[in-house]
DNA sequence: GTATGATATTTGTCCGTATAAATCAACAAA
DNA sequence: TTTGTTGATTTATACGGACAAATATCATAC
């Protein structure tokens, strides 16, 4: 009545249960097993497969064999496959190619996704998240709504952490939580690209930064060290920030302003190319020519930046890229594997929008 | 990626769910299985095993496999307020926008959305069908897979009208299935570009239309009725057909090796404006010019049409707002309400592709 | 017609073997 | 110190074979 296989499950599983083996405890490698209980490599991996089905063990690849979170909500862990994607925008910008590349990973393994946006408001971030636990889904990507701003769904954040639902923030990460992260070095890209507007002649620079996210929070600590790095001309720089709740025509008219007068800066440095494009247009309203009146530089190589008039100085975002890691890095985290997260150091795309050097 | 006993649950589970084994039904057995898969009995009986704990299959010894129940216990349960769509493409063209109405409509009435794309290809329909069956969605939307061909899945779209979910097509619709659907008059939009073309003092115009999707032939139909009403010069009408499969280069050659004829087209008709970007740079790659030497026109008003050198005349696509309209009906199916299919007629945008209008 | 039993069929258990893929530790190179 | 490489270890997939156990089939006896 009973099998070799069963025999090995329940004494596995007995040692288990009885603490011999601890939570994420490594087990005897299958040749051990063997060994122990004299039966061949099938019995012992039949065994181990049932526990793994009822979520006593997981398996690594080349890792080995460890001890699951047993006594664990085993009420509902349903196997749909099926993994949350949180984002503040799903069509615009540069998303649409961060979640082709998430989807192109995910649907390789058989998983499908679930879409949710929060327009940069952490009242629908919340319903998002709530609808998320609801559904089941296995795993989750979010992108951080007001990543600078204190966070009112801690709380939630607290819940999935216990759950142990795996979890991979992308774009920029809420800094009082350890989930992985997939993000982009913002500060050096800035830095740099302010670097570069310096040595295009330019040290008056306006820079533009939506700071309730951490990309502009950072972005805007990279145009400032920048500037620190040059002392004799820091006093020359000069900032507006503003938030995503803004009304954007009372960014403009302060950016007008700062541009009719006689001691205008001669560079934007903006948050990124969305608002460079706008702010483009604000400049030339004034009857300021661009480039050769003012540079504009923005951020993220957004897809129009190249095709528009004159085409954008930009640092490239690697969006595509960014999707398919966050996916490949989500895979790991549902198979238990140790993940580690990801900085991108970013490239400047020098196009005409900032010039060419002057000698002078 | 995809291993044998991957393939084998995947195809058994399509059987069942398709509805080629409906419940009790006695699978082939074993040995069979073996021989149609061409795969060993392991591999048979891992795939099964999968199957039998998801619930799916039930085995007698002795006695065969059988279909089990797989449809309880899953109906009542969670995955309610979902609906899931699926397009062609996700992250591309117009295709962000679309599904950026479409969400707008649905998160309002409290609805998450399941997206998946089969990349025009209607294996991969298949699958995303099948995994929306399998998640148990409420509603769906759809995009069709090369439209205008025969669709190999008419077994799943018939298992769906018979299980009463509500369906609605976008972009297009196969005309063997009576579901609702949201689409554009393709053809009357590119008869009067065409006839817009005419009034430019062009008379040999070349059509390149993609004819796998149904848009494609109707745009291609659009272009023959122009060149119909004005028989006197018909006879110089000239066009390329192709797939969506078919190597791009090959079109591209072949519309190069027209435009050396000394009897070359003075204008161009793309399916899209996606094709229209390439193919001025096949054109121009001829050192001839555009607009002057030969004019371009593309379809549906991508977002970078307006911003490429020649800005690109066109037809307006209403995506966004298709998007919302597909929303609002699938809500209204889902309530049991009347819906009538919707027809949007399409405006013309003028812009510098074509040249102005020249004396003569 | 029904019951019985022999035989074939079909699934269940188990073994040995082989190759692939991922991980890890140790070492070498920069 | 960091980075890349190599080889050993470990799990994953897959094949083929063998026998056991349960069921199905069918001829035979009653």
């Amino acid at each position: 009545m009973e099998s070799k296989y069963e025999m090995v499950k329940q004494g596995l599983k007995s040692e288990i249960i009885a603490g011999k083996y601890q939570v994420t405890d490594k087990l005897p490698t299958e040749s051990e097993l063997m060994e122990q209980y004299k039966v061949s490599r099938y019995t012992i991996r039949r065994a181990i497969g049932e526990l793994e089905n009822e979520h006593y063990v997981y398996r690594i690849q080349g890792g080995g064999m460890f001890v699951d979170e047993w006594q664990k909500g085993r009420s509902s862990k349903v196997n749909n496959k099926m993994i949350g994607l949180i984002t503040t925008h799903i069509a615009d910008y540069i998303f649409p190619s961060i979640i082709s590349g998430i989807d192109r990973v995910i649907s390789d393994n058989g998983y499908s996704m679930i879409l949710s946006n929060t327009h940069n408001n952490h009242q629908k971030e919340r319903q998002s998240l709530i609808r998320m636990l609801d559904d089941n889904i296995e795993a989750m990507i979010i992108e951080p709504t007001q990543s600078a701003l204190p966070n009112p769904n801690r709380d939630i954040y607290e819940k999935i952490k216990a759950s142990g639902i795996p979890t991979l923030f992308i774009n920029s990460h809420y800094e009082d939580f350890t989930f992985p992260y997939v993000e982009t070095q913002d500060s050096d890209a800035e830095q740099q690209l302010t670097e570069y507007l310096f040595t295009q002649g330019h040290e008056k620079i306006l820079g533009i930064f939506q700071i309730d996210d951490l990309q502009g929070v950072h972005r805007m600590d990279g145009f400032i060290h920048a500037y620190l790095k040059h002392p004799k001309i820091s006093y020359l720089s000069e900032m507006v920030m503003y938030q995503s709740s803004d009304e954007m025509v009372k960014i403009f008219d302060k950016v007008s302003g700062i541009f009719q007068r006689e001691d205008r800066p001669t560079a934007i440095a903006c948050y990124n190319d969305q608002l460079a494009i706008q702010i483009i247009d604000v400049v030339r309203s004034l009857d300021l020519r661009i480039p050769e009146d003012v540079a504009v530089v923005g951020f993220d190589d957004y897809q129009l930046s190249k095709y528009i008039e004159p085409s954008l100085t930009t640092i490239v975002h690697p969006k595509g890229k960014m999707g398919i890691d966050a996916g490949k890095l989500l895979m790991r985290m549902i198979n238990h594997e140790e993940v580690e997260s990801i900085r991108y150091p970013l490239d400047l795309k020098i196009r005409k929008s900032a010039g060419i050097k002057k000698n002078q």
